[in-house]
RNA sequence: GCGGCGGUCGUCUAGCCUGGUCUAGGACGCCGGCCUUCCAAGCCGGAGAUCCCGGGUUCAAAUCCCGGCCGCCGCACCA
């Protein structure tokens, strides 16, 4: 038996043939970052570039990328709720040092709520109940605040100027909502997709690449009507797709079954309570698939209530099962209804409605309050400027009410007394063809990194007692290996032709001429590289190579002027073993 | 944040308890040469170590002591 974790090997094969290494190594490390090699860069790309064909590409109508900054200016991510939110309030014990969560401290003690209190609430009910330390009875300290947002200033340091590196890169796309929805013609539904780094300070990661303090985020705000979702796509494309979930239903009962569903039933079940939560999820399904991670390895695990962040009515975890952890979060997707919208357009009075077009236009009476502004000038004189000022600060409706709800002849508005005559009120009927309402949000969203390190320990084997990473060619880092049997001429000569092909055909491409055929095989093998070429004796009089399959390590003869468009068929995903051509050399 | 354990070439490790003989040994990998007609073969040679960092004790520290960083495990935390 072997007793180091795949975990283990899989990082220390990243580490040593250079996908990924915990950053800022020769001071000692910093937990919480890790730098991308040579190779984990390609990888990542890959992957990301994946992401964007399966999310974005596909739905290039309706899907749109955008880019914004990191630095968030404080008032934003206020709005959002982040920064309410996204703090912790801890109390230690000042004699044994363990370290409570406040409002759950005082929940478990007391049994009262205490989410959501602020710092000087927690503080004084610690004080006045004498809640103690329960492990040791030590004296707590003073309530702290953790605020996982990293922050920094906007020019000059000072309070205004007070800003945060993003946690997410969604709010990027709600505060573009509005230009984004002109730029595509003001149509629903639309998808604002954004790739980039966010940032979290965590308390204290300690799951290596898992939970970073900076890593990538691939996200799709994904706005619709709620009245008229147009999902169609649900029912062509997913129709015979099955996801697994595991119900918070299921999970409130202390059940870990997923259920296996078509996210066409998960959503007429109202299971998935958004249609397009339901589509992306589906989507969501079949890309880690295609990093390799089997169907039956995987599953959504819906969020409880209380687990819900601030901002979601209802959210599934997409789950991969790994080796160290069990369980491994790799997707969030979340129903952000209008929650975001709302907030913005309530933090800075700006329109973020959508419009939708009635079907029928609609007869609307409406009563419009009007003012005698000559009988105001007799009244008030010189005086009357300011009254002005005032009504124009009341909206029609507002006025009406103040006026119905005034009792005799006058209304009192700001100290102003106005005899209620110079008020008329007519009946307007307006015909309406279009109404405004706030989308209704389904957000996907993927940690890059942890799909960097599912696909490595999926594609992680050992066959002879050798690493072979079984990596699919789309993803892979490295295409394609060109090896000369034998370092002799003209045999290298033939192979560097083969090499300068492959590169001018755009492939990433290593030739290795050093040590054994096996052993340069071995190497690459180890970092995943797809296919290898290998020029031999016969190559000179046949003019072709072989072209060598790394996972079945059979071989096939194809002639130079195809040898590219094999490779490509095989990136592709086809198996390129029965292409059709003759399989000559098999050495298992 | 707390407690326990740990940190030596790229990787794995010997040495630490019992300080000097360690200008730190080995294996694998890497580089060069020979050999080699397809899966980590063999032989020869070579490069490669801030002994995690800082301070202390000592004539002398990889080794003992203190602090820090990082990692693992447990507790706590995880929007």
């Amino acid at each position: 038996m072997n007793t180091i974790s795949k975990y283990d090997k899989v990082m220390d094969l990243a580490t040593r043939r250079g996908f990924l290494w915990q950053s800022y190594e020769i001071y000692g490390g910093v937990a919480g970052f890790y730098d991308l090699g040579p190779l984990g860069v390609l990888l990542k790309n890959n992957i990301v570039e994946l992401w964007r064909e399966y999310f974005v590409k596909q739905h290039q109508e309706f899907v749109v990328e955008i880019e914004t900054p990191i630095i968030t200016p404080a008032h934003v991510l206020r709005a959002s709720g982040h920064e309410e939110h996204f703090t912790d309030f801890a109390v230690s014990c000042t004699r044994c040092g363990r370290l409570y969560r406040a409002d759950h401290l005082i929940k478990d003690v007391l049994g009262i709520e205490a989410e959501g209190l602020t710092l000087e609430e927690l503080n004084t009910i610690i004080k006045e109940k004498n809640i103690r330390c329960p492990a040791c009875g030590g004296e707590l300290s003073e309530v702290r605040k953790f605020l996982l947002l990293f922050q920094t200033y906007i020019g000059p340091y000072s309070p205004e100027n007070l800003a945060y590196l993003r946690p997410e890169a969604a709010q990027g796309m709600f505060v573009n909502f509005k230009r984004v929805y002109e730029v595509m013609r003001r149509k629903l539904p639309l998808g604002i997709a954004q790739i980039g780094r966010v940032a979290r300070n965590e308390i204290s990661p300690r799951q290596g690449p898992i939970r970073l303090r900076e890593f990538t985020i691939m996200e799709i705000e994904f706005f619709y009507d709620d009245k008229n979702p147009q999902a169609d796509i649900l029912y062509h494309r997913c129709q015979d797709d099955k996801i697994r979930i595991l119900t918070a239903e299921e999970r409130r009962r202390g059940g870990d079954k997923p259920i296996e569903i078509t996210p066409v039933e998960a959503y007429e079940s109202k299971i998935i309570l958004s249609p397009w939560l339901a589509y992306w999820m589906c989507i969501a399904n079949r890309f880690v698939h295609a990093l390799g991670v089997p169907l039956d390895r995987m599953y959504f695990e819906e969020k409880l209530p209380e687990e819900l962040a601030h901002y979601s009515k209802q959210t599934f975890d997409q789950i991969v099962i790994v080796d160290k952890w069990g369980k491994l979060e790799v997707s969030g997707h979340a129903y952000r209804h209008t929650y975001d919208l709302e907030r913005h357009m309530k933090f800075t009075k700006a329109d973020l409605y959508a419009i939708r077009h009635l079907a029928e236009p609609v007869r609307v009476k409406k009563r419009v309050i009007k003012y005698d502004k000559k009988r105001i000038l007799e009244i008030f004189g010189p005086q009357a400027r300011e009254v002005f000022k005032v009504l124009s600060k009341y909206q029609g409706d507002e006025l009406l009410k103040l006026i119905e709800t005034s009792p005799g002849d006058n209304v009192v508005i700001e100290g102003i007394a106005l005899p209620k005559d110079v008020f008329t009120v007519i009946e307007e009927e307006e015909v309406q063809t279009v109404e405004k309402f706030v989308p209704h949000v389904a957000e996907p969203s993927f940690g890059a990194e942890r799909l960097l390190y599912v696909a490595l320990e999926y594609a992680y084997t050992e066959e002879d007692g050798r690493i072979v990473l079984k990596l699919p060619p789309r993803i892979a880092p490295i295409k394609v290996a060109v090896f000369p049997l034998v370092e002799k001429e003209p045999i290298v000569q033939m192979a560097r032709k083969v090499y300068e092909m492959l590169k001018e055909a755009g492939f990433y491409v290593i030739y290795d001429e050093s040590g054994s055929i096996g052993r340069r095989y071995a190497r690459a093998d180890e970092i995943g590289v797809p296919f290898a070429i290998t020029v031999d004796y016969d190559s000179i009089t046949r003019n072709d190579v072989t072209i060598r399959d790394r996972d079945t390590r059979k071989q096939i003869r194809v002639p130079i002027s195809d040898v590219v468009k094999v490779i490509e068929r095989g990136i592709k995903g086809e198996n390129i073993l029965s292409l059709g051509y003759p399989i000559v050399g098999s050495n298992p």
